[in-house]
DNA sequence: TCTGGGGTCCTAGGACCC
DNA sequence: TCTGGGGTCCTAGGACCC
């Protein structure tokens, strides 16, 4: 059996550990720029808040009731985020937790005997509340796909199952299935969902009947045969690895405000490949591709496409590298390339990929060990210095240091667990 | 006036090889 | 007159996830 442990409303949980005022009232978190909204409490759901809708749209409905906004504070989630997780591999043995995103994890459950599944997920319940304040779901099931269904109905229904439900018997299982829309299955989204309905597939419980050449002649090919076997209760996609180096990285923002300037752009693509580089490293990778895009502003906004078309080119290097440096270089060039005097810009971004381990680097001829070692060196130590004193307090100077394309964030909360200055008081 | 930021996997099709 | 069959690698783009 697998379980999957899932956060609720997890960045508004997050506030609330600190503001316990906030308990039982509407609260939303809003994305970078405080653009859309991100997260909502079941409070702001009651009210009528949408998700992932734009926040200048939600703005009357969020003063009429008064609801608490906040700008996004990574720092602070990514933190509770290790909290909850360290929790649940304390309790259940690190290798069998595999993180899947910031506020859920699959849980390997092969070793619990099938009568304490119950009493081992309400365990994990009480302990990650106990330990770090947030509340969390948990579903158990077969499969994964099972288990994510079991654990979308424990959400759904606090009241009937106080946010855990198992799912260890066919007849529970197809009940299950018959109260899940086909479009609130995990892997299927608005395009399939639509197509599915075309054929009359309206319920999880109508797609598990289907065989699974039909899975792979409709969903997508191996993507909907492994679907349906999840759904009929077989396992299809295996345990991974939870920490496998990712394969591209990247770092995109929208400018707090529109741009016009080709220095402030530099900036901007300066500093988004400072921190790209920074995520490098921190996996010990070196990267040999690395793309930059700009997006225009354009002035006839078509819904199609929310954010206009990007701009963009790629440089490969001759050695795959994490100097910051190395990258910088490369980037400027590319901004020179594709930026357009006259027009004005809201986002830039920057990809690192064609990623490979840093101690298998080809070795360059007309490269001394020595000086690639002190600039390593180098790097470590700015990673060091940004990591614990305070974001930035060393960057390059092609970052800037005027940064008008800078994001809003006008509701920042404190960063209580990751800055002593920030720390929570009680008074 | 004002709509995020990361990722993954898969497929099709072109270039190229013997 | 008549021009195969099998494979690899790469890239772009689609669909999906949180």
């Amino acid at each position: 059996m697998i379980a999957i442990v899932d956060c609720n409303s997890f960045y508004c949980s997050c506030e609330r550990v600190f503001r316990p005022s906030l308990w039982n009232k509407p609260v939303v978190v809003l994305s970078n720029n405080d653009g859309c909204i991100i997260a909502r409490s079941d409070e702001a759901k009651a009210i009528g808040v949408g998700m992932a809708g734009p926040y200048f749209k939600a703005k009357p409905l969020i003063e009429q009731y008064g609801v608490a906004t906040f700008s996004s504070n990574y720092n602070l989630y990514g933190d509770m985020s290790w909290r909850v997780m360290e929790t649940l591999r304390v309790l259940m043995g690190k290798e069998h937790v595999e993180v899947y995103s910031v506020d859920e994890c699959f849980i390997n459950m092969e070793k619990v005997p099938k009568a304490q599944l119950q009493e081992m997920a309400e365990k994990m319940r009480d302990t990650v509340e106990m330990w770090t304040g947030i509340k969390v779901s948990v579903g158990v099931a077969p499969t994964k796909v099972l288990s994510k269904v079991a654990n979308r109905l424990a959400k759904k229904n606090k009241a009937a199952t106080n946010c855990v439900l198992l799912l260890d018997s066919p007849r529970k299982i197809e009940q299950a299935l018959q109260r899940t829309l086909v479009e609130d299955v995990w892997g299927v989204g608005g395009k399939s969902a639509e197509k599915l309905r075309r054929y009359n597939i309206l319920t999880a419980f109508d797609l598990s009947k289907r065989d699974l050449n039909w899975g792979r002649n409709n969903l997508g090919g191996v993507v909907g045969e492994r679907l349906l076997r999840e759904l009929k209760g077989e396992k299809s996609r295996i345990m991974e690895n939870p920490l496998v180096d990712k394969k591209v990285i990247a770092t995109t923002r929208m400018f707090g405000n529109p741009v016009k300037d080709i220095k402030s752009i530099k900036e901007a693509v300066a500093t988004y490949t400072t921190r790209a580089a920074e995520k490098l490293r921190r996996q010990h990778s070196a990267a040999k591709t690395i793309s930059v895009f700009v997006v225009p502003k354009e002035d006839n906004f078509n819904p199609r496409f929310r954010h206009g078309p990007s701009i963009g080119s790629y440089t490969t290097l001759p050695v795959a590298t994490s100097l910051t440096n190395e990258l910088i270089k490369p980037a400027m060039e590319i901004v020179d390339q594709i930026f357009e005097q006259g027009r004005t810009y809201k986002k830039a971004g920057v990809m690192l990929s064609s990623i490979v381990p840093d101690n298998s680097i080809q070795g360059n001829l007309f490269e001394t060990d020595n000086k690639k070692y002190e600039q390593r060196l180098l790097m470590s130590m700015m990673d060091n210095i940004n990591f614990s004193m305070r974001d930035d307090i060393l960057k390059f100077a092609s970052s800037g240091t005027s940064r008008n394309w800078k994001m809003q964030k006008n509701f920042h909360s404190p960063r209580y667990t990751t800055r002593w200055d920030e720390i929570c008081n009680v008074l």
